[in-house]
DNA sequence: CTACTTATCGAGCATTGCTCAATAGTGACG
DNA sequence: CGTCACTATTGAGCAATGCTCGATAAGTAG
């Protein structure tokens, strides 16, 4: 995954050091693409620039170059990581079993980078805006799916709460297969309707 | 909060750069005291040892000395907290009201203490562990209030998830002030009610 | 071919987690 | 009171890591 291109790679390797010249947008790509790809299976905190830089086949300099500091890099990562989650868990029916199924269709499949996503929102409070945007925009989501046009403050807060219960019991679900499918399932719908109906 | 004793500080400025000899378990208890209440105010991973080894005005070698690894000395101190949140959590009455209105007043007075637990859970696996201890001694309180007495796995799972839904709901209402603290107990209640019920 | 832009690198600096041998309080025992 | 063992405490130093800066060379325009 660090270099996708065969014959690029040997070529680099057959003429010396240097890594061959790119583009600054391909660059980029490929190293918030390596980002992404670690952040499946460390945490946050421990993606170095030395690892990074290496899994290029670049210097440490040229991330430098690229981005301004390492947090800048994080921040492109993890708001890359954001736009794939929304992206994976956009609502394709309408109604609210739709929506549940789909995401712990997706749940299911990719829980792995998910966990590292919002296991990262702790590490920092500019991690943690990234990670409330992408909250607030799955909020939006469940709302258009329970036809509710002009929510209060107190019932956005309720809905986003109810995603952090579906996250963690989903994740539950997930990782330690806990209840069946259906347990969950009911559960979710069943919490999210008691929700917005106790909330005016 | 570095050193409860004037004159003792001003005996160590003044005798030399040494600092006074003093026994491990008041070292320790100084230490961990001191992480904590830097937990209060950054994030887990902020925490140099530098830092900590300058607040206490010891060298950063007899923190080592104390405690083997910074991760030792982070465990310890985020265990601390776990207790520390789990003695002002401890239900006084039995009813699940009561339950929840003391972890309301409990968030009203110390969210920045318990964002700071808690948003420490993603930074590594063993801190993640401590968190879930936590939880999970949180999740048994719930669960004997409710006069749960042998709960299946699921429901066990849901009663957890349920409790990211309340920390969710009520750091919001502590923090932005989202909805009154009548509507904040009765949505937690209620929600609280309709996932055990949906949970055979 | 020349000149210019800039992608790329190597050397080096500051911080930080951590090790180890040396120093010096402190209490015990004669 | 003197001495000795114990250990709390320290400073020097190592490796990793985030980051800076001047130099180099790979392309591009003319």
């Amino acid at each position: 995954m660090a270099d996708a291109d065969p014959a690029r790679a040997r070529q680099r390797q057959a003429s010396g050091r240097r890594s061959a010249r790119q583009s600054p947008a391909e660059r980029r790509k490929q190293l918030i693409g390596i980002g992404l790809e670690m952040l499946t299976t460390r945490p946050l905190h421990q993606i170095t620039i030395d690892d990074v830089a290496a899994e290029a086949a670049i210097s440490r300099s040229l991330l430098f170059h690229y981005f301004p500091t390492k947090r800048d890099y994080y921040a492109e990562v993890v708001r890359a990581a954001s736009r794939r989650l929304l992206r994976a868990t956009r609502v394709e029916g309408e109604t609210i079993d739709d929506l549940v199924a789909g995401f712990l269709s997706f749940i299911e499949r990719r829980h792995e980078p998910y966990i590292a996503l919002f296991r990262s929102a702790g590490t920092d409070d500019w991690v943690h805006e990234i990670f409330r945007d992408t909250r607030a925009a799955l909020t939006d989501q469940v709302l258009t799916a329970l036809d509710i046009d002009a929510p209060s403050e107190l019932v956005r807060a309720a809905v986003g709460a109810w995603l952090a219960y579906a996250e963690e019991l989903a994740l539950e679900w997930a990782q330690h297969g806990t209840g069946t499918r259906d347990e969950i399932h009911a559960l979710l719908t069943g919490a999210l309707g008691c929700v917005v109906r106790s909330a005016p």
